[in-house]
This record gives C-alpha cells, sequence and structure tokens, in this order.
DNA sequence: CGGAATCCTCTTCGATACTG
DNA sequence: CAGTATCGAAGAGGATTCCG
C-alpha cells in the first residue's frame, strides 16, 4: 500500500511506477493469451508465492490494469482479464521479448518451460509486412496445449484456445518454436528436420513461413525461398 | 552480486532478469540522448543513491548494456554509454514512455522535471509515417538545454547538444512539450498560445507539425489544418 | 570530481502455514 | 481453489566517510 514512485515528471518513470514491480510485467504477459484463474497464475510465476500475487492483482486492478470477473456458464470459474488499459502493454511486453530473444539461448536446466512462453516470443517476431492485409487464421498445437494467432493488417492477435477455422495447424514443441522466434531456425529448417508438423494448404503455408522467416533474409526472397525448400522435402 | 532471475526460458523473462530492476530502466532512459558522467546519472535518479548506482552500473556494464569510456578531449571526463545492445534497449523504452503518457497529467507538486524526459516523450510520440523517407533535422530548445532530433525514414536519433545545420529550431519549456507529446495539445496551438516558438522555413515547420500532430487527427489533414492554423497567426 | 565502502533503518520479497 | 497471516531474508534508501 505504500506505493513508492519516482516522483519524476516523465512517461516513462510514470509507466514504471505502475508496472515497474517485480512480477508485474510478468503477471501481464500472463494475462495476454486469454484470461487466467488464480492457481493459472500462481503456476506461470512460479516463486512469487500467494501473498504477492495477491498484492500485485489488487494494486493493477486499482490502477485500471486488469478486473475480476466470471466466466460465463459452465465455467463459472472467477478469472483475471486485462482492461484495455492493460491490454494496451502488449507493445511493452512485445518490445521487452524481441530484445530478450537477443539473449536467450538454450534453456538452462533450473528453468520452467511453457508453451505460452514461446508464443509471446512468436507474436514479437512475427514479420507482419509480409501477409499485407490479408486475414489468416492459425491454430498453433504446441506440447499439447493449443493457441491461435490471427493476423490481419499490421495487427496480430495471439490467444489460447484452439481457432475455429484455422487456414494452417502448426504442431511442435515449446523449444522449437523459440528458436524460430529468436531467429535460429527457420520453419522451413524445423519442419524439413520433422521438429514441427503441418495441416492446411500450400498457400497458407507459405503466408505462413513468410510471417515466420528469419529475420536474415528479406521478406519477398525468404518467402520464395522457404517454398522451395518445403517443395522440396 | 546474487542475481535474482525469475528461471523462466522466456524472452521476456529473461529480459526482465537484465533490466528489470528497480532503476535500471530509467538508467537506460538517461543514457538513451548521449553518454553521461556519474554525477549527471546521479541527477537524473534522484533518490537513488551512490551505492545503488554503482552497483547498477556495475551490472549493466557486466551484462554488456553499457561501458565506460572517457571523452575525447578536451573533455576527457569518464562517462557511461550504451553498447549497441543498450541502444537496442529504445524500443522497450519507446513502449513503455508511449503507455505512460496514457497516464501523465499535469506535474505533481513533488515530481522533478527535466527537459531531457520531455524528449524521450517527444520520440515516442512521433509519427514518422508523415516524413516518408526524407531526412529532416530540428533543433529543439528545452528550458535552455538542447537536444536535436534527426528524422529519416522509419528512424528518429534523439540526442542532447545542438544540431549542425537544423531544418528548424523549437523553442519551448518541458511541460509544454510534454503536452504535445502527451497530444492533449497539438504544436500548432502551442505556438499560437506563445507557448512555442520556431524558427525556420515554413515547408520544416509544416512537416515538423506532421510529425508532432495530435494524434486525434489523420496525417494529412491535420498537416493542412495546423499549417492554417499557423498562418492565421 | 568520481566513485567505493560502511552503517542503519525501512520496505519488499519469498516461503510456508493456515482458513473460507 | 482462492486467497490471508506470518516471519525471516534480501534489497532499497539515506547519510556519511574515505580514497584517487
Amino acid at each position: 500500500m505504500s506505493r513508492r514512485t519516482y516522483d519524476q515528471y516523465c512517461a516513462v518513470a510514470r509507466a514504471l511506477d505502475v508496472v515497474g514491480e517485480r512480477w508485474t510485467l510478468l503477471l501481464v504477459r500472463e494475462l495476454l493469451t486469454g484470461p487466467k484463474r488464480f492457481k493459472d497464475l500462481l503456476d506461470g510465476l512460479s516463486g512469487i508465492g500467494t501473498s504477492l500475487l495477491t498484492a500485485r492483482l489488487k494494486d493493477l486492478e486499482g490502477n485500471g490494469i486488469l478486473r475480476r470477473t466470471t466466466l460465463p456458464p459452465p465455467a463459472g470459474s472467477k478469472v483475471y482479464e486485462l482492461t484495455d488499459l492493460g491490454r494496451s502493454l502488449e507493445p511493452v511486453v512485445i518490445a521487452l521479448s524481441r530484445w530478450g530473444l537477443k539473449l536467450l539461448e538454450a534453456p538452462r536446466p533450473e528453468e520452467e518451460t511453457r508453451a505460452a512462453w514461446a508464443m509471446v516470443a512468436l507474436q514479437s517476431s512475427l514479420k507482419l509486412e509480409a501477409v499485407r492485409g490479408r486475414k489468416e487464421t492459425y491454430e498453433f498445437r504446441v506440447d499439447g496445449e493449443s493457441f491461435h494467432v490471427q493476423v490481419e493488417g499490421d495487427e496480430a492477435e495471439v490467444r489460447q484456445g484452439s481457432a475455429v477455422d484455422p487456414d494452417l495447424i502448426i504442431s511442435g514443441d515449446t523449444e522449437t518454436l523459440l528458436s524460430v522466434a529468436a531467429g535460429r531456425l527457420t520453419l522451413a529448417e524445423a519442419i524439413e528436420a520433422g521438429a514441427i508438423a503441418t495441416e492446411g494448404d500450400r498457400g497458407s503455408l507459405a503466408r505462413c513461413l513468410a510471417v515466420l522467416g528469419s529475420p536474415g533474409r528479406d521478406g519477398g526472397k525468404s518467402v520464395r525461398e522457404d517454398i522451395r525448400a518445403q517443395q522440396a522435402r
């Protein structure tokens, strides 16, 4: 309740007054893919402890970043979800993810792994220019969990759960997807290596490869090359 | 030295392991506009204390975010400057700034004010589409301090110090510029009100107004309206 | 000036135990 | 499952001192 602030008339400082404390942005990361129960949050933030999680949730609710709601029947469970203001933190989390990807190599033994985290990383590495306004829906199945990614114009939505009518289904494991997001592996290479399987028409696959293209090559060329690599299989 | 980490195999968590501690991102903010001496940093981060600043600097140097160097003669002072990795945190700070601007109203009495902070906010609110590849240099004189802003393509560089041959000089105070950055005031309105003065040709002014246009109006229209407002003066 | 080191107080964190 | 209560450990903050 003491609310320590930087007391600086500065937009960055003000932002950090609200979301700069330990765990806070990771909590937002958890909620970006959809509403979560207290237990889910606890699981995705192992080490936080129930007291601190409660405190952070109260704080963020007070600042209008998230709200408590009850899921419609038959679920009926109490969950936390981002408000519009909270969702507008997405660019902050995405920017952190892009930067963090530079530092992320193989997982250390003591580190936990979650499929949802790979999805955030994936979102942060999308090359949205490659789809130029086209609307496309992909379903990702990562280590048993499903997510859907909707790409349209210069926006991408990534949420937990299956897609209704996906143009493409991509299956793989967390570590492979993180490698793709980090640019250490192209999606085409991962497919060739059998680490990722896809299901859908060739056109969607080509566009998905482009959107997830490796950063090293330029957009247009990358698309064609990746398609060749895929067809050569 | 204990290096508390989240131990999550996640790009966001990894980023926050490095720059998520208290003061760290504000320290990066300070260095974004150019190298600074220990004393300058202390001044821009009042409340941090020499011990903690020293610790953070060591930490960031160890992580390759910044380095200690000696300024070329005649200055010769020891300064801290961002490495390439450190500078690549700019999008993170900018994203925080954009978000923080939503929360930033009038300064509270206990809050400090710095011209450089307004410049960061200004950078975060630039509409770079409005200059479409054109290279332009603006000099800002804010409460006695000078900064130069170079806009080219989709990139903008904001640094302390005067520009060599600016296309436009904009003079004003910190709070007015923050209001412009926050979109509560258009640059044109501020000029009309006498809170901001400009010096330079009309074309550059028009483009500068566009780049700093209020978010509420669309780009092209805003330019013409702002020019009319200016000419009507 | 540019730090490093120490001491002391206070706040925050983290872990566990306990309750509705 | 969703928290509250509690307590030791770690970190922050402020002042002051010392060194190069």
